[in-house]
DNA sequence: CATGAATGAGACTTCATTCAT
DNA sequence: TATGAATGAAGTCTCATTCAT
């Protein structure tokens, strides 16, 4: 609805910053959401920490959910381009390939705000549903995809066992996402070396859990 | 776990058991909050799923807060609990005991209504970290010792692999959430039976991934 | 959207009137929409002349639109009932009855408070077209009908000369309508009886309408 | 009325007469009140459809109330001058007079461009009780008095009955008024044409007014 | 114990107005 | 002149919380 006459505010006080804007605001939405969540985020807390006022924000996004609903497509865009690469790729060596991507998947993962993103759509997937079924579709399947692809031609290359691929996408995922949500959601602390976690990881999957 | 029993089918809607009204009450709480979200979730909602007016939820609750905070606790001690069991138990046989709680893991995990609770302490422990960090000392830090202390006790008696034991449990429990969390929290829908996915899980948790 | 933690708010200072609260809401409502148009009400100003909380009129409609909707229907349902009861009675002395309903109209109309609902509507039918529309079928259009129909009648019994019925019924209704406009919208503050208005009408009225 | 002249139909968008702007930007004023209302107009759209940005209206007007008062000057003040010609003039044939006056303001106020101002001043007067005064002593009363006087002038000549001026005025004015309002305001979409319309408001008139 | 009317803080969103460019 | 980014006041609506009954 509409108002009252309005009473003259005052002059912006900072000059514009043309079409970075966008961006710089999404980075903070993705801050502050990822601090309190969606619902206690606050539109003026975002626009804030963007350098902005509350107005602002509204110029460039129609509401706080077209907010939300920009930054989760922001960072699944270029997430889901390189998993479609890396699902492609990498066929020559299996078992280096699969080394890289645990080695690296676990060291991404590790940083707080690579980690922010999935955070963000696990606390937020009850509320939007769709939300949660885009990223997995775009993101969360992908990987998996893409590594039981790698594990499908290993086999057949001779140099991995015959199994379930999905079960071995989720062996090799499982475990970097169970450890990345206690530490970036459930708050632990421990500090063990990325890539000796890396490595027992690999040797745990290539070497099987009971002795022969 | 879930609704409390009644005493009489028979009798009147409206008597019952009056210390079954808490429970009741952390029952929809949990209901509502697992499907909106703690800050969507409205109080009045509660009430209404546990048959009661609003007004009456704050006779035995203090506040909202109060109300999620009774509702983890609810929901905690008793897994805490037989997993304080399984920790001391189970030494006797080192594999069968490891099949035996992937098993029941993944299908418990299964239900939604078992995973509401951890469904739930993701999607809050931004906003209430001392909650994710109360639940991961309780429930995920247990159960992963559990499970290593199940790992160190084999390597004892030689029927498991020397490794690194929180890799271990990481190995066993990360694939379990990983499933679990795209089926309940991001929506996915395939359908596979439990147990034969338990079964590729340990299939994959014995052998290994290389040929030897 | 929902939001942070609520502060304790203070206790209510009244207790409930039970279900005469619409009513006095609408009355508020019908206030300050006639005296500060639709947009320029604040719903805070209508709950303080109704004396409760912004909040409490929130209990009993669900927008300041729907308080303006059900303002309306509220006002139009008597009008409209009177204007049936009008059109199908009064036929034995058609002149008589015009008399009577030009005197009263007038009369009426003089009256700040019932052309109040009509004002209100022509400020706010741009805004919400149905409202208007609604306002004229039920009413305007009742009113011209009812006159159109007592015209006819009366050409029939031989008292009023043959005419276009609804040029008569605007010849009857205009006139009234302009000076109460003149009056309570556009703040003329001219003093002539009301009685004395209604001859002059009447008089001007027969002589062109009566057979010689 | 409405759209200010383009000089050359070929010359760049953007070059006209500077001084042609400010009734640019009232004319879509205009067309902006009367769709929305004042209030729910937004400044923005009246810029839009001036083909100018929303600063550059502040370079021609200082508010938007300012806006509303300028638009409603600018319509009033010919209206006002034709009036007022109207009054003096017109006296030889009353009879005559009086026709081409009906028949002129049935047909153009049937223009709803023409009674766009009216139409706003109903709905804006709540809210600006001075613009609904001035209209009305400017134009309103004018046209009443202009009227009245014909009347006044009439029965001296002996052409008209004696009656009260007033009373004539508003038998003259009032039907008209109705009527557009009923079509411009509250929607009505009956299609009578002017000139019969105009003709069975004038023989009811003669028929009452004329002396026998 | 239970109800439900009432409160009031608070958050989202809109938009008149300003001013650097 | 003209633009359009930016501000911030203000208003609608929601809902946790309270308390008379």
């Amino acid at each position: 609805m509409t108002a009252a006459p309005r009473k003259a505010p005052t002059a912006p006080k900072f000059r514009r910053r043309a079409d970075a804007r966008p961006d710089e605001i999404l980075d903070a939405a993705l801050a502050v959401f990822t601090e309190k969540g969606f619902d206690a985020a606050r539109v003026d807390d975002i626009a804030g920490r963007a350098g902005l006022s509350k107005g602002a924000v509204y110029l460039y996004f129609d509401s706080k959910e077209a907010l939300l609903r920009g930054l989760i497509e922001r960072e699944v865009s270029p997430i889901a381009m390189r998993l479609k690469a890396l699902a492609d790729a990498g066929g020559d060596d299996p078992q280096a390939t699969l080394r890289l991507i645990v080695t690296m998947a676990t060291q991404l993962i590790d940083d707080a705000r690579v980690f922010a993103t999935p955070k963000l759509v696990l606390a937020v997937a009850a509320r939007f549903p769709e939300i949660g079924e885009h990223y997995r579709k775009r993101v969360v399947d992908q990987a998996i995809d893409a590594i039981a692809g790698l594990h499908r031609r290993g086999v057949e290359a001779g140099v991995f066992r015959q199994a379930d691929s999905g079960a071995v996408a989720r062996l090799v995922m499982g475990p970097i996402l169970l450890f990345a949500m206690r530490k970036h959601i459930l708050g632990a602390k421990d500090k063990i070396s990325t890539t000796a976690r890396a490595e027992a990881h690999l040797d745990l999957l290539f070497e099987g859990l009971a002795v022969r």
